[in-house]
DNA sequence: CATTTTAGTTATAGCTTCTAACTCAAGCGA
DNA sequence: TCGCTTGAGTTAGAAGCTATAACTAAAATG
């Protein structure tokens, strides 16, 4: 995509940067973004400390690069998902499945924020594509029956998020329910607020997936 | 509670000790967890660094403690919305209070953990008090005539983490489903997931806390 | 072939957590 | 009231971190 075919410098150097992020991957599973070391990074590609200065401009830097990748996987499972035919439950079992992948990285996109911190434009631009595609599968859902709430009244006149797409609020009701409860209870779990409860994660994610119309 | 009138030299220190929390609170409100410094605290209260050793065993202790802390907070405020009377929107508005009342304090209870971490026996003992009190106030609610989906009845032989309350599986799954979805869009707005959206993240909070047998 | 660019080095400043050794004052029993 | 003991706070220092500066050496380019 972005001049592919450059000179056997630029190729060394986007080379050496993806596996530092690889190694900072590997780090951020074990020990979280808090505990990822720039200095332990280089040693485990046998250069010393400052040398990855060459490649990004500070700790910050590579995790926003990091956050970045992050956003771009979901939002191309969710795209190969939605290509693929998913419906909203599909498109809940992709979501699932990335997260469980790597739980850390779930936690470097939807997880604590550092207080000051503002993502730059591009991501949320990502995040912004994310939110296309969950609406063009819960557009694509046949109509649920229901009497629209406060908050869907609400969607009629603030439905800026939503860009030009032409769905309905309650459509626009419905993808906002998915993202936050599918996000309520993936948080949890991966957060470990489950664990010696002694149910199935699982059957609630699908649960919560399958929406209120079952009957709840 | 604990051996309130103690000598003078426990009195100070039980003094001391607050004063540090109290300091690290602040700075865990405008920095996270993350940015917590002993040294900073250690400075701030006119004391040089390993001072704070003397009333901390380490970083880790003391965000143990505040952690501890959080969750006796929390737990306190929904026992006293319940004394008080609360219905299930009443709790989840004494939520979303004590939510935003320090952000950073609900991140440090329900956000992104630290891999390794395995919470102490007492503070998991204070999360199944704040469930109990959870399951009270649901317990409580006039039962919406909803049909059973698969995840209550998996709850009827799986409720282990019901402790010995009475409650039916509806009542569990209402309890769970209160839980993680007001979590989820709690945690995404705090997050700033919900900013430059444009709609009213309270009014989905209260959508969302009234459940969906208003016809959602 | 000479020049420029640049990847990687060492040295260093300044921050962090945390341990060790020490000082000195306050509390307490006789 | 005296003397001992406890303990709060100190400085010194080790080991780690991020990040900058100055330098070396190798590779690409004119």
């Amino acid at each position: 995509m972005t001049a592919d075919a450059a000179g056997p410098r630029e190729r060394y150097r986007a080379q050496v940067r993806a596996e530092i992020k690889a190694k900072a991957w590997e780090q951020i599973a074990t020990a979280g973004a808090s505990g990822l070391s720039l200095n332990a990074i280089a040693r485990q590609l046998g250069m010393s400390g400052p040398a990855l200065y060459r490649y990004f401009s500070g700790r910050d830097d590579l995790i926003t690069e990091l956050v970045r990748d992050g956003y771009r996987s979901l939002a191309d499972t969710f795209r190969a998902a939605a290509d693929a035919g998913a419906d909203l439950p599909g498109l809940a079992r992709a979501l699932r499945g990335w997260a469980l992948e790597d739980p850390q990285r779930y936690f470097l996109v939807y997880g604590t924020p550092v207080p000051g911190y503002r993502a730059p434009d591009d991501i949320t631009a990502i995040a912004r594509e994310i939110m296309a595609v969950l609406l063009d599968v819960c557009a694509a859902e046949r109509p649920r029956g229901a009497s629209p709430d406060a908050f869907e009244t609400h969607l009629a006149d603030h439905r800026a998020w939503a860009g030009d797409h032409p769905a309905p609020p309650s459509v626009l009701r419905r993808a906002l329910a998915f993202w936050t409860r599918l996000h309520g209870v993936l948080s949890l779990e991966l957060a470990g607020h489950f664990t010696g409860m002694g149910f199935d994660a699982e059957l609630l994610f699908t649960a919560e997936a399958a929406g209120p119309a079952d009957g709840r």
